[in-house]
DNA sequence: TCTCCACCGGAATGCTTGGATG
DNA sequence: CATCCAAGCATTCCGGTGGAGA
């Protein structure tokens, strides 16, 4: 097999490319990872701690920092249980609690919506194990915030919980919470700066990267291009690793990066999209047809683009939820409002 | 500076769906 | 089977906001 000898094997751990990758040294997060296990100290003496908030945009490292940080935690404490919960995937009640409840091992086995009212909630309050961490990812998406409250209720459990900003998340919230959250720890992350993405995707490629695959001016060229965002540096090094080992080479050149860059947004940006209803994409294609347009005609387009369209205020709903998940941006408040692409 | 009004987003209410219950 | 219920989606109504234009 000559072919194989001739191929170069330039990625050694493909795992480092996963943007779940947890990598054992945190780059340039370690206030932010001292800020949180403080806050989890109390676990440690058996305790449950207070809720604890993580916020930020996202591609900072949110969930990366919340998930090693309980994983170092795990180290430190002799029996823990810990579970993460996507809330964009499982966002009502059910299945929220179904995790939850997974993560101790106590699924009931049921698998169906309403059943009895809250057995799931009553399973977990009999829950007295040891300490119980949970890490609830995009909170914000959680369409009944109730279940935070009943959650905080479950005297084990110690929560996390991750949005992309403070104002979505308490808005929503009930006073009983609110009060509560407000004084709990908050932890806010801010953009990458461009040297703390190039530590990031540097350690990656020490773990996962043959030696000399790629050098730290490329590194700065893929950092540049990621603007503070940690997932689509991690992309562009991605797409780029793996096309350069479709041509066989032994190292990433600069035209091979250029080239991943469209690539690995537009492969970010229509996973989102996937996630969209027929309407939204609809409103979608109209703004990035149009550049920038005003709510007025970007309803008259909308009406004439689908059979039946819905009203001006769910619109408004579907916009600002594509402007949450930053597809769309949305500039002035009143009349002055138009709405383009992000980027 | 004042008034108008396009637009935003909260709240109340109705419609629909999927599963449980008798 | 008919009925009940929770949840999610959609509509309607409406008060607040601030740019546009007199």
């Amino acid at each position: 097999m000559t072919i194989l000898a001739l191929e170069t094997v330039m990625i050694t751990d493909a795992r480092v490319l996963q943007p779940e990758f947890v990598p054992s040294e945190v780059a340039h997060r370690d206030a932010e990872v001292d800020h949180l296990s403080s806050a989890l100290a109390p676990i440690t003496a058996g305790q449950r701690a207070d809720p604890v908030f993580l916020y930020g945009p996202s591609g900072v490292g949110k969930t990366c920092i919340a998930q090693f940080t309980v994983e170092r935690l795990r180290e430190a404490v002799i029996e823990l249980n810990h579970q993460y919960v996507n809330c964009w995937e499982d966002h009502n009640r059910f299945k929220t609690l179904y995790r939850v409840l997974e993560g101790i091992n106590r699924t009931v086995d049921v698998h169906r919506q309403s059943t009895p009212r809250d057995v799931l909630l009553e399973r977990l309050r009999e829950y007295d194990g040891p300490p119980y961490v949970i890490i609830l990812d995009e909170v914000d998406q959680l369409t009944d915030k109730r279940l935070l409250y009943d959650l905080y209720r479950v005297p084990t459990i110690t929560m996390i919980l991750i949005a992309n900003d403070e104002a979505g998340l308490f808005g929503a919230l009930d006073g009983r919470l609110t009060s509560r959250l407000r004084n709990s720890t908050q932890v806010e992350f801010s953009q990458y700066g461009n040297d703390e993405l190039v530590a990031i995707l540097a350690d990656r490629v020490r773990w996962g990267f043959e030696p000399g695959a790629i050098d730290r001016p490329r590194l700065e060229t893929i950092a540049n291009h990621a603007a503070g965002d940690a997932r689509v540096a991690i992309g562009v090094l991605r797409k780029a690793a793996r096309a350069a080992e479709t041509e066989g080479l032994g190292e990433i050149p600069p035209r091979i990066i250029d080239e991943s860059v469209p690539a690995a947004k537009s492969e970010l940006e229509a996973q989102t999209i996937d996630r969209l209803t027929s309407h939204q994409a609809a409103l979608y294609e109209i703004i990035s047809e149009a550049g920038e347009i005003g709510p007025g005609e970007l309803y008259e387009r909308y009406c004439g683009a689908v059979s039946e369209p819905k009203t001006r205020r769910m619109v408004r709903n579907y916009l600002s939820k594509l402007e949450h998940y930053n597809l769309i941006v949305a500039r002035g408040n009143t009349r002055d409002r138009t709405y383009r692409l992000d980027s």
